[in-house]
Formats: structure tokens, C-alpha cells, sequence
DNA sequence: GCCCACCGCGCG
DNA sequence: AAAGCGCGCGGTGGGC
């Protein structure tokens, strides 16, 4: 760890200030909400297990490991489905044992492994969260440590409880979790997040114009684009799917090219969903397979190591998606990569815009990300120390609760609500710009507000009104 | 009983 | 041929 600029250690200075001030708050949890989803859940696994120990597959299972048979074991069920039952496996892990992950399941229809899953989901609610947020409740407060002097590339890590994982993405998973965690007796939970801001932080570093431009022109969306591409669609018709079609390019190929991955590993999960999510081309259109299919493309094609994507096949139009994302549309970014590498290459290290050194042996992908994820996270960090003085000087009563690489969790007393996200507002989009010159480009947020009394799950979408009240979205 | 590497999976 | 960034946590399986 090495802040090499004045500036950068102050900034871990204050850092550290704000973030001990935040573990002295706490976030409040229920703990009688806890020990009842831990039952529930309880009661719903014995349900479960009982079916799949009822199903011919676990007789199989039972014959080849005997006494020592073990549901739980995903060494045995890769065993069992790969060796056992011959399925074709796509994916070994690093020691050459089946991959057993839920990806590794995509291309079968197994009810078996589906209600394993979904029995692995549960277990991993209870067992991961909702038991280690109880075990680390005292009168009805978590304080989890923030570390800022752990993480590679300055960003900072959580942990007992980490609330930097909070289940968010699946809708069971949030409400069981996040229902534990609930606002301070007549508060409302605000979270408030950075909208896209390491592809912000990007665009500073790389300065690439069309990535810019991006950013700046609301009527463009590069996912749509890259949508429109991997698909074979029309603006209209991503559009009209977008919460599939749009949101799967943003997540299955954007980001991950972004992180430097490449499109045959990107290609079989897309494909895989495709068919799995009933993509369609289209509001009222055919599945989205059979539009490919008439554009000439009819299947995945070989992703193992060494093949040539044949043309035709669907890896061969996300190979093409590929190139023309780096050396097309961003061209700049393209050339950044190049000089920032070479950069490292003869150097050993690299600089952060936010001014930390990067020194040792990486990897090319990571080289390219570590400045971008730290700095993205700096921006945080910084308006997090200015929100904290704000608070101080004012002699609020909210209390600010957790940080989550880029976004905010606050108790808010009701009459400071709008004072509240108005600061926020102002710190963020504002005066972040005017401390770091380096910030070439708009920076947004989005907020998130809980009712007075009400849990971290119940937080719903609010803006700023005409008169400069925060009020929810549309319904 | 403890330790450790590996794996899988939650988040940004 | 290539092989996605950064974390923390719990379970398995092997070893002592």
C-alpha cells in the first residue's frame, strides 16, 4: 500500500476517520426477523431434502458412495451428473476435478439439479447470511470492520458482517436478507449509489471520445448497441425486450469485456440464456434462436481451446462483436490499454490518477483494472468524508451506516430527508468535480429511500421534484 | 480437534 | 492460442 501523493494520503486518512465513524454507528437488525427466516428456511430445506432423496437420481448417488453418500458435497454431484450419468461437462476446474458450479448445469434440463440449486440457495441464505448477521448482532446492531489497507487496488474490503454482499440481485435471496436489516426507531434506510462509475472513471483515464459521448448523451445506451449486435436486432426491438435482451449484453459481455474477458467465454453463457430466458426478437416476436437461425446462425460452435470460430456459428458473431467493440467503436480505450501495459511493462508500476502507486507483478487484465477500481472507488470515499463533515457541522441526526464500494447506506431522521440527498447531490455531481480535475465527465446518482421504520429491502426509487423534494418514482 | 487448499457464490 | 477485475465466507476433503 502506498499513497505516493500528499493528497492520497490524506484521503486514507480522512477515510479511515469517516469509516470508524460509520462501524461506531452500526446498522440496526432484527434479530426476533432472524431466528424466524432462520426456522423458516429451516423447515423448507427438510421439505426439499426429503424430495431429492426420494428421487431416482440420489439411488445412483447412494450406489456409488454408500455410508458415505453427501448432499452437500459438490464434488459427489459433479461425480454423479458428469461421471456417473454421462452428461457432457463443459467445465473443469483448475485441479481437473468437474466444475460444479450452477453454470457448469446451463445447458441441461435436469430437475434434480435445479431443485438442488435451488436447496443450495437457500442453505447459502441462511448459513452465510442470515446466521452470520445474528452472530454478529449485539443489541440489535451490527458493526462490521471496513478495511482500507487490505485491498490490491485501494478499494476497501468489509467483514463481521461484509456488507458488501449483501444478496441484491435475486429476489428471494433480498427479501429474506435484507429484510433483517431495518432503519433506527423513526428513520428512513437511504442508499445512494454513483450511477456507472467505474466506466466514468474509465472514460477519465482513457479519455475515448465515444465512450465520452456515451456517458453524456442520455439518448445512447452502449448496451442497447451491443445488443442490437450480438443479436442481430433492431433498436426497436431491443428496446422492447430490454430487460432480457439489453440487460443480458450489459452484464454477459459488456462489463465482462470491459474486465478483459474474451468472447468465447462470453458466447456460451449468452447462448445458454437465450433459450433458458425465452428471449424473443422482439415484443411479440419468434424466440430469439429462431432469429438467428434465419440470419444464418444455428448454433454455439466450438469454444474449446484452439478452435477457429467457424462462420455461422454464434461464437463467430460474438467474435465479430468483439472486434468491432475494441477496434471500432472504442478505439481510444484500445490504444489506452496498450500504452498503459507497456507502461507497466517497462516501469513496474503505474500511477493512479487519484494518486496511489501500483507496484508488483500483475497480470495484463489486472494492470488495466486496478487504477480504474480504485480510483472509481476514491470518488466514493471522498464524498463520503465530505457527507460525514456535512453531518458534523450541521448537527444532524442521521447517521450514516455502511458503504458499498459505490454507494451509501444512511439512517435519515424525516426532517433532514431532503437536506440529506440534496447534499449528496451536491457533493457528488458537484464538488468531486471541482477537487479532481482529472473528472472529464458528468458524475450522477441514483437514490433509494425506505418508509420511516422501514428495512433495507423496502427501499424504493425516489427523485427530486420541482421543488426540490425527494419523492418516490411512478407508483 | 485444528489447519489448509479448493470450490462455489454472494456483492460491486 | 486465448482463458473476466476486486473482495469475504462457509462447506468439503485431505492431512496432521
Amino acid at each position: 500500500m502506498k499513497p505516493a501523493s500528499r493528497e492520497a494520503y490524506q484521503l486514507m486518512h480522512d477515510g479511515s476517520v469517516v469509516l470508524a465513524q460509520i462501524e461506531h454507528n452500526g446498522f440496526r437488525v432484527s434479530e426476533a426477523y432472524l431466528n424466524a427466516a432462520i426456522e423458516e428456511i429451516t423447515v423448507r430445506e427438510a421439505e426439499l431434502t426429503a424430495a431429492l432423496k426420494a428421487d431416482v437420481v440420489w439411488k445412483t448417488w447412494a450406489k456409488k458412495y454408500g455410508a458415505a453418500s453427501k448432499l452437500s458435497s459438490r464434488t459427489q454431484l459433479g461425480e454423479i451428473v458428469f461421471g456417473v450419468m454421462g452428461h457432457e461437462c463443459r467445465y473443469k476446474t483448475p485441479t481437473g476435478l468437474y466444475a460444479a458450479g450452477e453454470e457448469a448445469f446451463d445447458h441441461l434440463d435436469l430437475p434434480f439439479v435445479r431443485a438442488y440449486l435451488e436447496l443450495a440457495n437457500l442453505q447459502k441464505t441462511r448459513d452465510t447470511f442470515l446466521k452470520g448477521i445474528l452472530s454478529e448482532s449485539v443489541n440489535g446492531y451490527v458493526r462490521p470492520s471496513f478495511l482500507l489497507n487490505s485491498v490490491i487496488t485501494y478499494r476497501s474490503s468489509c467483514r463481521d458482517p461484509n456488507l458488501q454482499n449483501v444478496p441484491a440481485r435475486n429476489q428471494q435471496m433480498s427479501a429474506y436478507v435484507r429484510k433483517a436489516f431495518v432503519a433506527r426507531d423513526g428513520r428512513r434506510i437511504v442508499e445512494t449509489d454513483f450511477s456507472g462509475v467505474e466506466v466514468r472513471v474509465a472514460a477519465c483515464y482513457t479519455k475515448d471520445p465515444v465512450l465520452i459521448r456515451y456517458i453524456e448523451d442520455p439518448t445512447t445506451d452502449m448496451h442497447r448497441d451491443t445488443a442490437m449486435d450480438m443479436f442481430l436486432l433492431t433498436k426497436e426491438q431491443v428496446e422492447e425486450t430490454r430487460k432480457k435482451t439489453r440487460d443480458c449484453a450489459k452484464n454477459m459481455f459488456v462489463f465482462p469485456q470491459f474486465y478483459g474477458s474474451v468472447y468465447f467465454q462470453c458466447a456460451p453463457q449468452i447462448w445458454d440464456a437465450m433459450e433458458r430466458r425465452d428471449f424473443r426478437a422482439g415484443k411479440d416476436g419468434i424466440p430469439l434462436r429462431q432469429h438467428l437461425a434465419k440470419k444464418g446462425i444455428k448454433t454455439l460452435g466450438d469454444v474449446n481451446a484452439g478452435a477457429d470460430a467457424v462462420k455461422g456459428t454464434f461464437v463467430h458473431l460474438a467474435k465479430k462483436v468483439e472486434e468491432s467493440m475494441w477496434n471500432d467503436r472504442f478505439r481510444v480505450y484500445t490504444d489506452w490499454k496498450r500504452r498503459w501495459w507497456d507502461e507497466y511493462c517497462s516501469k513496474g508500476y503505474v500511477h493512479t490518477l487519484t494518486g496511489f502507486l501500483s507496484q508488483g507483478v500483475y497480470r495484463r487484465n489486472q494492470v488495466l483494472n486496478t487504477a480504474i477500481q480504485g480510483s472509481a472507488f476514491h470518488c466514493l470515499l471522498w464524498s463520503l468524508v465530505r457527507l460525514q463533515r456535512w453531518l458534523n457541522k450541521w448537527k444532524m441526526k442521521t447517521k450514516i451506516v455502511g458503504q458499498i464500494h459505490d454507494s451509501i447506506v444512511a439512517d435519515v431522521h424525516p426532517d433532514e430527508f431532503d437536506d440529506y440527498l440534496a447534499a449528496v447531490k451536491q457533493i457528488i455531481t458537484v464538488d468531486l468535480r471541482r477537487h479532481w480535475d482529472w473528472i472529464i465527465v458528468p458524475m450522477e446518482i441514483e437514490a433509494e429511500a425506505s418508509e420511516v421504520g422501514g428495512t433495507w429491502y423496502e427501499k424504493r426509487g425516489v427523485a427530486e421534484d420541482e421543488n426540490g423534494r425527494w419523492v418516490y418514482k411512478n407508483k
